[in-house]
RNA sequence: GCGCGGUUAGCUCAGCGGUAGAGCACUUGCUUCACACGCAAGGGGUCGCAGGUUCGAACCCUGCACCGCGCACCA
């Protein structure tokens, strides 16, 4: 006997067969391979970052797709890497170099200092978190690992860019964007998030200059920008205001301005709301998104009263000069109830835009900034199915053969949106994401894309300098003509026009000789290189070309994640093979950020969609339903998980909490589940191995596991016990649910339907009744019997290996099931053994599965169970024997006694086909037979009395229902007749057991 | 305001038209020769509320309430 741990030890294994795992290079993705691909890349996290519970579920559900299709025998690419996280990342350095007192601002170093210093902590911290999911057991592909900074990643943004910009889709301009005082940079909409904030509606007059003694109150929640106000609007349908248009009031502040340099005027709007406060609107078209629409539509002056900091500018006035936005709101208050506008301020709670990351309100403001008109918007909105009422082309039950993929369920082009075309159709799961995706993309607004950050793509954009005059200007435009086709477009003005209105030509479109009118030295030239024009980029710097000083937002390198990871622009054989991928695991947080972005992508640079499903974990939480986070403190550190309990545990507990779709309420008691689970499995192997078998001179397995018997080959169908026979079924059974689980993306039904199988129909059950066989004598049974352990273990491991890869490839070599199996098809490793399949007709008839096997052990576990409550209710200690007497209701056999003997923890069970119960007999009947338990006058009758009354009460109660359903002549005359068969049978079973349960009762009582 | 989820046992969830289920927690008994990270037995639910459809509703429809989320936003 070999001496193995009574306990699972994860720690012993996991490391070695992940070491095992990367040395033959079983991670690895042949882009030449014959088998069908199976791919999938990582969301890349942050490069910086450290592993969360959240990469745990994501990234586990990720590793248990990759190796299912493994199994499957696909060729699977799952392509790892991590990602710059310009804004994170860059915070992040900036506060470390602030707190140890070096820096005070970023400026202090300088750009290229200060990236130096961002490059370095990339190097010392970038690779943490990889190393984390190594831990996690993920099967990446690391040969591949890609850095969205990488030298060939940013040549493909930068291509990108260049693109785009010829197609005109990227544009610069002054534009309101959402600025972060905190970080100093623009923000994109979706970084803005609106957060609930109590303040004040402050109500304030002003006079009429037109009517003097008149006044109009405005109501606002801002009064600091009342020196940035250059009209005030009322809807021009409004009776009370509408024949003030085109009067003007005397703005209040700032105070010490002259008064004809405080009037503005009264303009009329359909944007502004009755209701609301008192129907006039101040407008303030530097500070405010819909002011400055407003103010764009009446060709109204802006004035900034703010600046980059959110501090009051000179434009602000003598009282807000240098005020804090929120300091200069109280002051600004206070100013106008000084000069006696003020009439009232009442609570009030509104929703301010806040900087996601920096936690902060944001600013609107103007200024100058990049934006993106998305790309093959209509494509990527029509590509994704929208769940509609036309479902039935979706096949609802999983394909019976365990060859083919059996997720990535794909359905028809056409069987929903009959418009479509030839549109493939991409999945999300779960569906109503759909809706979610489809209402982003139908209000698509331009994407402003730069950012006042260094760390990141500089945009590949040079643009003339003021010194760029006479001879330079030749020579620029010369050099420029030379190099039009080396992926680089050019931008010029054909007229004079303002900024803010470019019409611009691009050098290689229709007219490319300038407009010999266009005043050069007052026009901005723009020019955009991709990668490797570094010869042409010195010549332009020494012309005078300067480059854009801002970076490209995080999301304009992520959202090429696909394919720049693979290859492109290239048609590598990459791309060739694993583009599309076949699914995508990701948060639905980042839907619009990431998701609906790469989906545009795809299809604008490859032509063709970038995944086939997506599938939407939940956002894990705490017991209490909060989210996790950092300052809440009550988010456990995955890692100090594993320590404790081992990958595999964590893996599986964190999928058996994860249904799809829900979010997840994360508590450590799931992990000590799937560390239970782990150590059951463990031993109920060790079990298997202490029964030996064969010749027992098996030389060690190459795994850690000594094995010192034989795996039984072959199993002899005329041995086979009912148990066999039943265990093989439910075999069956599982593996089925499991294929529709995968179909389905269903992760927490497949470890649910894992977990019931294993615990209880395979240990409970089935080896609990077949230590009857190895216990006894008879050898050939006995190695029957063995054999049909090996095969359940042998599928079941396989079953478990993509959801707990560590124990299972332990056990897999431990059990020397790697022995037995072909060299590229589990003999190496579990990892590409086949992915087991439902049997077939043949296979159950070969084995003489039916039904009735099935339905026969379930009604002797039924009668065991019913036994052991007869125990348990006469209140015999369990470790006490007892004596059964056992009256069968038709065949019975030696092993059946057997197996009801050790089941009942009997001293003996006495076959008596006659018995007659009389006084202190206890007694259950079920299919079986019935069964007695003679009380010998030692035991508690009146505890069965009332159990046996409570039965009665139940029994009465079920008759008098379904008896109440027979007697309803519309139920007779409507119900189907399977229902009605089986209302009648229940009622027969009930009947049954009425007259049992009163007959037992009566003879206690006698 | 619009939309999307959710509301089933103490907790977390499954079930989505025909006898209310699982895991955990709880109670009780067991160191029974794989496992106390275990075994066995058990208690516990008018399926959020109100209507409707149906022979029959946790399940379908309508309304309401509460919780969560997303989008939009009125200063």
């Amino acid at each position: 006997m070999s001496e193995i741990s009574k306990a699972y030890e994860p720690q012993a294994v996991e490391e070695k067969w992940y070491q095992f795992w990367l040395d033959g290079k079983f991670f690895v993705a042949d882009p030449k391979s014959a088998k069908p691909a199976y791919s999938i890349v990582i969301p890349p996290p942050n490069v910086t970052g450290v592993l969360t519970m959240g990469h745990v579920l994501n990234n586990t559900i990720q590793d248990i797709l990759a190796r299912k299709a493994r199994m499957d025998g696909k060729e699977v690419l799952w392509l790892p890497g991590t990602d710059h996280a310009g804004i994170a990342t860059q915070t992040v350095v900036e506060r470390t170099l602030k707190k140890s007192g070096e820096i005070k601002h970023r400026d202090d170093l300088g750009r290229d200092k200060f990236l130096e210093r961002v490059w370095q902590w990339k190097e010392k911290h970038g690779g943490i978190i990889i190393q984390q999911l190594k831990k996690l057991g993920a099967s990446c592909d690391w040969t591949r690992e890609r850095f969205t900074m990488d030298e060939n990643y940013s040549r493909c943004v930068q291509k990108v860019f260049v693109e785009l910009y010829k197609k005109g889709l990227i544009y610069r301009g002054k534009r309101m964007v959402n600025w972060c005082p905190a970080t100093l940079t623009a923000l994109s909409d979706e970084e803005v998030v609106m957060k609930e904030q109590r303040g004040s509606l402050y109500y304030f007059k002003v006079e009429i200059a037109e009517a003097p003694g008149t006044f109009l109150t405005i109501a606002t929640t801002r009064p600091e920008t009342i020196p940035g106000d250059t009209a005030v609007a009322v809807n021009p349908k409004d009776p009370r205001y509408a024949h003030l248009i085109g009067k003007h009031v005397i703005r209040p502040l700032p105070a010490e301005l002259p008064r004809e340099q405080k009037l503005i005027p009264i303009i009329g709007d359909e944007h502004v709301d009755f209701e609301f406060g008192t129907g006039v609107l101040k407008v303030t078209p530097a500070h405010d998104k819909a002011d400055f629409e407003i103010g764009t539509r009446h060709h109204l002056p802006t004035i900034e009263v703010i600046d980059a900091r959110g501090q009051m500018n000179d434009a602000a006035g003598a009282d807000l000069r240098g005020l804090d936005r929120f300091k200069a709101r109280k002051v600004a208050a206070e100013k106008l109830s000084e000069l006696g506008a003020l009439e009232k301020e009442e609570p009030y709670t509104n929703n301010v835009g806040y900087s996601e990351r920096a936690d902060v309100p944001i600013e609107p403001r103007l200024s100058e900034q990049w934006f993106l008109k998305y790309p093959s918007a209509d494509k990527a909105r029509n590509c994704v199915e929208l769940g509609s009422a036309a479902a039935p082309a979706a096949p609802v039950s999983a394909p019976l053969t365990g060859t083919s993929a059996t997720h990535g369920v794909e359905v028809g082009a056409t069987s929903t949106a009959p418009g479509a075309g030839a549109l493939p159709k991409m999945k999300f799961h779960p569906e109503r994401w759909a809706k979610v995706y489809d209402h982003w993309m139908g209000g698509l607004q331009d994407w402003c894309i730069s950012r006042q950050l260094w760390w990141g793509h500089r945009i590949p954009v040079w643009r003339n300098g003021p010194e760029w005059t006479g001879s330079k200007r030749k020579q620029s435009f010369d050099l420029l003509w030379k190099s039009k086709d080396k992926g680089i477009a050019v931008k010029w003005p054909t007229t004079k026009t303002t900024v803010s209105k470019p019409a611009f030509n691009v050098l290689d479109s229709a007219s490319e000789i300038p407009n010999q009118n266009v005043e050069w030295t007052t026009v901005s030239v723009e020019v955009a290189i991709e990668a490797g024009n570094e010869e042409l980029v010195d010549k332009l710097e020494q012309l005078g070309f300067v480059q854009d000083p801002d970076v490209l937002d995080t999301w304009f390198s992520s959202w090429l994640w696909p394919f720049a990871t693979m290859g492109w622009p290239t048609p590598t054989d990459t791309l060739k093979k694993f583009y599309p991928t076949t699914d995508l695991v990701t948060g639905p947080d980042i839907i619009f950020f990431w998701v609906a972005r790469m989906i545009m992508a795809g299809y604008e640079f490859m032509g063709e969609m970038p995944f086939k499903n997506v599938y939407f974990t939940g956002i894990i939480r705490d017991k209490q339903g909060r989210k996790m986070s950092k300052s809440l403190g009550n988010s456990p550190d995955p890692l100090d998980l594993i320590a404790k309990f081992g990958a595999d545990a964590l893996r599986f507990g964190v999928m058996r909490a994860a249904p799809l779709g829900q979010d997840i309420l994360f508590d450590e008691q799931n992990v000590e589940l799937g560390r239970n689970f782990c150590n059951k499995l463990w031993n109920a192997c060790r079990f298997r191995q202490m029964q030996g078998g064969g010749d027992a001179s098996s030389p060690d397995r190459d795994g850690g596991v000594a094995a010192t018997y034989e795996v039984q080959g072959e199993i002899d169908p005329k041995l086979l016990t009912s148990d066999d026979k039943w265990i093989l079924l439910k075999l069956d059974a599982a593996i089925r649910e499991l294929n529709t689980a995968f179909a389905e993306y269903k992760f927490s039904d497949a470890t649910a339907t894992l977990y019931r199988f294993f615990w209880n129909e395979y240990c409970d059950w089935y080896v609990e009744a077949s230590k009857s066989v190895f216990f006894g004598n008879d050898a050939a049974q006995k190695a029957n019997s063995l054999a049909v352990i090996d095969f359940v273990l042998s599928h079941t491991l396989r079953l478990f290996h993509p959801f707990i890869p560590f124990v299972s490839e332990e056990l897999w070599h431990g059990m020397g099931f790697s022995a037995d199996m072909p060299e590229n098809q589990g003999g190496k490793t579990i990892m590409f053994a086949p992915w087991p399949k439902p049997f077939d007709n043949d296979f159950k008839s070969h084995f003489g599965l039916s039904e009735r096997d099935e339905k026969f052990i379930e009604a002797r576990n039924e009668f065991i169970a019913q036994g052991r409550n007869l125990r348990r209710n006469a209140n015999i200690p369990a470790n006490k024997k007892v004596k059964f007497i056992f009256k069968p209701a038709g065949q019975t056999s030696a092993t059946d006694v057997e197996v009801l003997k050790l089941l009942l923890n009997a001293e003996s069970v006495e076959v008596n086909p006659n018995f007659q119960p009389s006084k202190n007999v206890l007694a259950v009947r079920a299919d079986l037979g019935e069964l007695f338990l003679p009380l010998e006058g030692l035991i508690d009758v009146e505890a069965e009395k009332s159990r046996l009354k409570k039965e009665i009460e139940k029994a009465e109660s079920e008759i008098s229902k379904v008896e109440a359903k027979l007697s309803n002549p519309n139920f007779m005359q409507k119900v189907p007749a399977n229902v009605l068969d089986e209302h009648k049978q229940r009622l027969a079973d009930w009947q049954n057991k009425l007259t049992h349960a009163k007959s037992a009762l009566a003879a206690l009582e006698s």
